[in-house]
DNA sequence: ACCTTGTATTTAGCTTGCTAAATATGTCAA
DNA sequence: TTGACATATTTAGCAAGCTAAATACAAGGT
């Protein structure tokens, strides 16, 4: 990708919506870092602390699912944060066995970016009418319905 | 993700285009690699060989491009595709400096495989119409068109 | 010939994603 | 109460993405 001075003409791309969405997430998650990376955040940390700004104290469990990824991810991720100082992990007197994901102050004192995905929208949508963002929102959001239906049917089956 | 019995209701998402592609890249990822495990294959994998299959030879650079990834990246794809015995490299006499990767008698083998994007794309698209198809299409094209650009435009300036 | 600059790839080291398995705790039935 | 099963998290180990830096070769000017 980054030298190219190719004499051949690029092999012509197959109609994979799978690649193409794989194109389309990695470019926004690199245009996302750019903004997020002055307050020393990646767009992973910024996404688990929207859904702790918002209420704070969320188990572990709760933060994969509001992020959709494994149990795991979500775990090695609050590991990273708590390294950084973001949060803290503390057990539950109810249950012993959850684990929930508390601000700190410098966790919480980042609350105002919760905003930053404005922006970025504005550049990944640069030229979209407001239609054509809802369409595409709607889009996308029956396309995951139909892969995880998939996937769980799969499962089960 | 995997064990929910929580009480309380989810935290809601922000309307981030960018949080909705990588949902969406994700499970397209996870539903691509269930086909594709079957035939020991990766998805990242038939990626590259769908370019090899159309035109062998080519080099880390080019299909770094192809995949649109870091050269890097592609570099060690290319080292865990000629683990298994899909491909070999092979240095060119008139540039020592580039690499080719060719497919192997194994590699070509896997060649009826091109089209299996095919019935993913009607899972994933389970239900749209074909000017919805469309419309995702060029939608995603767009966006990735801005993205790339702002990127680009970052660098320079 | 030599020195600089550019190009092509690889290496090193990091984050993020996954699954499978380990650990710890809770729950419920016999 | 004890044993079996369920739930919550973490650990271990792997694939894939990135940047920065190392390596190796090419090309051009002096």
């Amino acid at each position: 990708m980054t030298t190219q001075a190719n004499d051949a003409a690029p092999v012509p791309y197959l109609p994979s919506i799978g690649r193409l969405l794989g194109f389309a997430s990695r470019a926004a998650v690199a245009l996302s870092e750019r903004s997020l990376a002055p307050h020393g955040l990646t767009l992973q940390q910024w996404i688990l602390l929207t859904a702790l700004w918002r209420e704070d104290g969320l188990t572990v469990s709760q933060l994969a699912a509001y992020y959709r990824v494994s149990d795991p991810t979500a775990s090695s991720l609050v590991d990273r944060m708590e390294a950084k100082g973001l949060v803290v992990r503390r057990r539950t007197d109810r249950d012993r066995r959850k684990v929930i994901v508390c601000l700190t102050e410098k966790g919480r004192s980042l609350a105002p970016l919760i905003g930053a995905y404005e922006p970025i929208n504005d550049v990944l949508l640069a030229g979209f009418t407001g239609p054509e963002r809802a369409a595409l929102a709607a889009l996308l959001d029956r396309l995951i319905a139909n892969a995880e239906s998939a996937l769980a049917k799969a499962e089960s089956g």
